[in-house]
RNA sequence: GCAGCCGUAGCUCAAUUGGAUAGAGCGUUGGUCUCCGAAGCCGAAGGUUGUGGGUUCGACCCCCGCCGGCUGCACCA
């Protein structure tokens, strides 16, 4: 079904005519005193043919039919076009809003996009600084696929790199069998601590490992049979957190699985001019396109702009990370052919990403895939600084996961003390990791967060438990109904309040909502989505009686009630986040 | 040094990407349960959007200069 605003912008358009290439939009209105959504072209397109905003909004309204849907359009301040929406129209819009099962939501035209999110290190534990990525990427792949998009997720683990010299000598010399056993990733995260020291301090040591990592380079079977199986146990690891927190990856691809194609890739860029030898390594500059401020490959010292190259090879013959991402795209683009590719990663990656997103470019410039580097900010802790434990270690994911179902047990056992331990222990575990999720996609993701217990699980604010609890308080409307025998009258809807008229309106706005979410790569505009609706919803609850209210008051209230409890479950499950029926 | 990001109410954060009188939560504070879950609702106070200029009908947003913080800057990823 369309929404109202694409509704407006059908009509609008004919009415405007030739924009000159400007986009005739409609947008839902701040402020409810100007109507109920505005348009502001008509000061755009003065400013273009420096004419009078005002008479131009005048001509477009003479123009403009919109009397099924709304008010007669006015024009207010310096030229704003303003629709307020006949309450007849919002109530035929409801009607078919709360029969649809895309809650309004349109269905848009489909792009395959890839995302590359999470990807954990082998042998390391989960921690803190997988779950933005971790939870970004997999709240817009949810989102792409409810939008009807043909989504891949890739996790690019990284299961390649110099630190498995090390890792196969502490295997062979240091490992405890016992303890591998019993803690896998614990046993080895334990050695590489302690055979990265020994290499600091011991040359002999140091030459040991490198000496490892070469026979794996080159396929010593010892060493390939040792890295397969760090490799098996940190999968299953990482499988048991992705299982907790319910994200499935399509495809689990690492860095070594693109090892065939380093080199062909460093061939390709020297034979193309794109890459050049220097200091013995191989190395991508300048190509003097753009700007020198713009440049990724150029930095300022007190003597001008000076070169800053990005490895494709390393003296020792060894590719880098460039490397294996370049190798990367080409396969996702035989692979899948997607129309985009999306990294989700820390922002300190920045500068990396302008470098291989440009150097793929000079190399396939005829290639059309869009390469989107969705990056975040840091978590910190409640003092301001990077998120640590007490002892100054990281926050292990596992760890992390086990202390906010457990806070929250605690909480629903104080609040409903006549409910079985078990269902409270799933209720905890339901909010828990809900709360944990929403924390970190509320806050806008460019730039850090503290992250704080008291916070994210209040069921005050904007939180998870806020909005589970508007969930739930609806659910038990419909237990009451269910139990007093009430039935509804199907397709009711009388709209008279205006507590009922602002929550359609709210409703009607999920599904003009999230394809500008995805757009913008931003599931926090979805959170404050739903925390809009919890209120507008709660706001009408206390306005307006439903099982007391007589018919077709009731009927109508009910669906009213059962399009927002869809509507915050669905909106919830897009940020991969559950609910309970009672908390 | 250069580049990127950030700076908004006492605190934690928004602001539909250039739109109208900058909004929430916490905290402070005044109301509101004989009534579907008060985990709620209705209200008040709280701001020179770090700062100085500029662009324009209009700027938290764009441009230039400062101040402060975080991050990155060739053989780790």
């Amino acid at each position: 079904m369309e929404t109202i605003q694409a509704i407006l912008e059908s009509k609008l358009r004919p009415a405007v005519g030739d924009s000159g290439g400007l986009p005739v939009t409609v947008q839902a209105a701040q402020d409810t005193r100007f109507g109920d959504y505005q348009t502001n072209i008509a000061m755009q397109l003065a400013k273009a043919r420096k004419a009078n905003p005002r008479a131009i909004a005048q001509e477009i309204i003479a123009r403009l039919d919109v009397a099924e849907i709304s008010e007669t359009p006015e024009i207010a301040g310096a030229g704003f076009i303003n629709f307020r929406i006949k309450s007849e129209a919002l109530a035929t819009h409801f009607a078919s809003l709360v029969s649809d099962p895309r809650l309004g939501v349109p269905q848009v035209a489909p792009r395959k996009l890839v995302i590359d999110f999470s990807s954990p290190n082998v042998a390391k534990p989960m921690h803190v600084g997988h779950i933005r990525s971790t939870f970004l990427g997999d709240a817009l792949a949810r989102i792409g696929r409810f939008l009807g998009h043909s989504v891949v997720t890739d996790n690019h683990i990284g299961d390649w790199g110099t630190q498995f010299g090390m890792l196969c000598l502490a295997w062979k010399t240091i490992v405890d069998k016992a303890a591998l056993e019993r803690d896998p990733i614990g046993e080895l995260e334990r050695i590489y601590k302690l055979q990265n020291e020994r290499c600091k301090s011991d040359s002999a040591a140091m030459d040991a490992a490198r000496a490892e990592l070469v026979k794996l380079q080159n396929g010593d079977a010892e060493n390939h049979a040792i890295w397969r199986e760090m490799i098996r146990l940190s999968q299953v690891q990482f499988d048991t957190i992705y299982r907790r927190l319910d994200i499935n990856f399509d495809h689990t691809l690492g860095e070594s699985f693109y090892n065939p194609w380093l080199k062909d890739t460093v061939n390709e860029l020297v034979q193309k001019g794109i890459a050049r030898e220097s200091d013995g390594a191989i190395c991508v500059f300048s190509d003097s396109s753009v700007p020198e401020k713009e440049d990724p490959f150029l930095i300022k010292d007190e003597n001008g702009w000076k070169p800053s190259p990005a490895l494709v090879q390393k003296a020792d013959g060894a590719s880098n990370y460039t490397t294996t991402d370049l190798a990367t795209i080409a396969y996702r683009v035989r692979e899948f052919a997607p129309d985009e590719i999306i990294y989700v990663t820390d922002g300190r990656q920045q500068l990396h990403f302008r470098q291989f997103f440009t150097i793929w470019k000079r190399l396939h410039p005829d290639i059309a895939v869009k390469l989107s580097h969705v990056w975040f900010g840091s978590i910190l802790g409640e003092d301001g600084k990077p998120f640590k434990t007490r002892s100054g270690d990281t926050v292990k994911l596992a760890d992390l996961l086990d202390e906010a179902e457990e806070r929250a047990f605690k909480v629903v056992r104080e609040k409903n003390p006549e409910l079985p331990e078990t269902e409270c222990r799933e209720i905890g575990r339901i909010i828990g990791l809900g709360a944990v999720k929403y924390a970190d996609l509320l806050p806008n993701r460019q730039g850090d967060y503290v992250f704080s217990w008291d916070k994210l699980l209040s069921f005050q604010g904007n939180t998870a438990p806020y909005l589970q609890n508007a969930y739930v308080r609806i659910r038990a409307i419909f237990r009451k109904a269910a139990e007093a025998g009430i039935t509804t009258q199907a397709g009711t809807v009388n709209l008279t309040e205006p507590a009922e008229l602002e929550l359609v309106k709210k409703l009607a706005q999920f599904g003009e909502t999230l394809p500008a979410i995805l757009e913008d790569h931003r599931p926090n505009l979805l959170c404050n989505y739903l925390f809009e609706l919890a209120n507008a919803y709660h706001s009408f609850y206390e306005a307006c009686p439903v099982l007391k209210a007589d018919e077709p008051a009731r009927s109508s209230r009910l669906a009213l009630s059962d399009a927002t409890a869809r509507t915050l479950k669905t909106g919830l499950g897009l940020l991969g986040i559950e609910v309970p029926e009672r908390m």
